[in-house]
DNA sequence: CAGCTGCTAAACAATG
DNA sequence: TCATTGTTTAGCAGCT
């Protein structure tokens, strides 16, 4: 089913011309079958204390190539552009934990990651710490948050305070308005979509929130562009207590990653055979239903058709070739890797450490 | 100044 | 009945 835009409830009282992140179309464009997907920098501070040293020795050892030399941390294949923003390590802003977890960052697992034990304590630390001031995320961008850190990338509303409070204790504290913002922002956004529960496991009232996935890279762009200003004026905004540097030893692992637009190749590449497979996950584990009353609401399988039309709908920061029988990784100087390579590579602790310069050898010349 | 975005408050209906 | 959820409207501030 193809996902109509105009499908959407026409109810807003915001005009439809809106020119916002929100309401923007997706930037990348497919031609002879073969994604682009817009680049622009973006760097990840890196948490040193989170690396073992093996691995933090490998991410910080320079290539001879000076460039996208790769990683393979925890699962994933991480291209670091040299170390030049090693400095941002003091960046306490980073959001890397998320992408480590779910994929909200332009940083994709070759395989779904498990949680980590570290993230989930980190968690209830970050919790109990003292209250902090308002985070620089606007509702969209928490409740995207909150949905992408989400196991199955869909919570209803309740779920969704809880997170907010759970990670910006700010709202702990805050009066009951914000909720309404919340709501607010959920019915008014085009980027999130509400799915009716299966009625089964139905368990409290309301619906489940989802984010669409057209609108997803926007919603990445405006946490980018928060980060990025959140980066540039950590003196001017106090940081969200969750990046706090009391609570950044709880942090699961964060990757120092520049992403240029000279830099697209080898970066982390996105296992389209995980994708689907999570997505099949995703689709099965999901019964819904159209409601008689709600005829915009959406099935989560129309939800999966949409990504599983676009699965990199969310890197959008790769490229990636499809072939009947092979799946390559676009890199530099149009040198190709198979995703078998890679997962073998990855299966691989040695061959994890070589897949670094296996990419900077394919990806020679930058 | 206009337009846009985001936040807040409020009213109201539907639902469990 | 009540609390929660979802929708809608309105006004305001900040930014471009």
């Amino acid at each position: 089913m193809e996902f109509d835009t105009h499908s959407l409830p026409s109810s807003s009282p915001y005009p439809t011309s809106q020119t916002g992140p929100f309401s923007s179309s997706p930037q990348h464009t497919s031609t002879n079958g073969r994604l682009s997907l817009p680049l622009s920098p973006i760097s990840f501070p890196l948490s040193p204390n989170s690396l073992s040293p093996a691995t933090a020795e490998s991410t910080y050892s320079s290539s001879p190539l000076d460039c996208s030399s790769t990683q393979v941390i925890e699962g994933q294949i991480i291209s670091s552009v040299s170390s030049t923003n090693i400095s941002d390590q003091d960046d306490l802003t980073c959001l890397s934990w998320l992408h480590q977890r779910c994929n909200l960052l332009p940083l994709q697992p070759l395989h779904k990651v498990t949680p980590l034990p570290q993230f989930e304590s980190s968690v209830s630390t970050c919790s109990t710490s003292s209250a902090s001031s308002k985070p620089p995320y606007s509702f969209s961008s928490l409740i995207f948050m909150a949905i992408e850190d989400s196991p199955g990338k869909k919570l209803p509303v309740k779920d969704i305070y809880e997170w907010i409070v759970k990670h910006f204790p700010y709202y702990k504290t805050a009066t009951g308005g914000w909720r309404n913002s919340v709501r607010h922002n959920l019915s008014l956004s085009k980027s999130f979509r509400r799915i009716q529960r299966d009625k089964s496991q139905s368990v409290g009232k309301g619906s489940l929130w989802c984010v669409c996935p057209e609108y997803r890279p926007a919603l990445l762009e405006v946490l980018r562009k928060t980060h990025s200003y959140h980066s540039n004026n950590s003196n001017l905004i106090k940081k969200p207590e969750l990046f706090e540097e009391s609570s950044y030893d709880c942090l699961p692992i964060c990757d120092s990653v520049e992403i240029t637009d000279s830099l697209s190749h080898g970066l982390l590449l996105s296992n389209p055979q995980t994708l689907s497979s999570e997505n099949s996950t995703f689709a099965e584990n999901q019964t819904c239903h159209l409601t008689p009353d709600h005829e915009e609401l959406v099935t989560m399988e129309e939800v999966c058709e949409e990504m599983e039309k676009d699965p990199l709908s969310d890197s959008g920061y790769i490229e990636l070739h499809y072939y009947h029988t092979h799946e390559y990784l676009v890199l530099p100087g149009d040198h190709q890797l198979d995703l078998e390579t890679v997962e073998i590579l990855q299966l691989d602790a040695e061959a994890q450490e070589a897949a670094g310069s296996l990419l900077d050898l394919a990806g020679g010349g930058y």
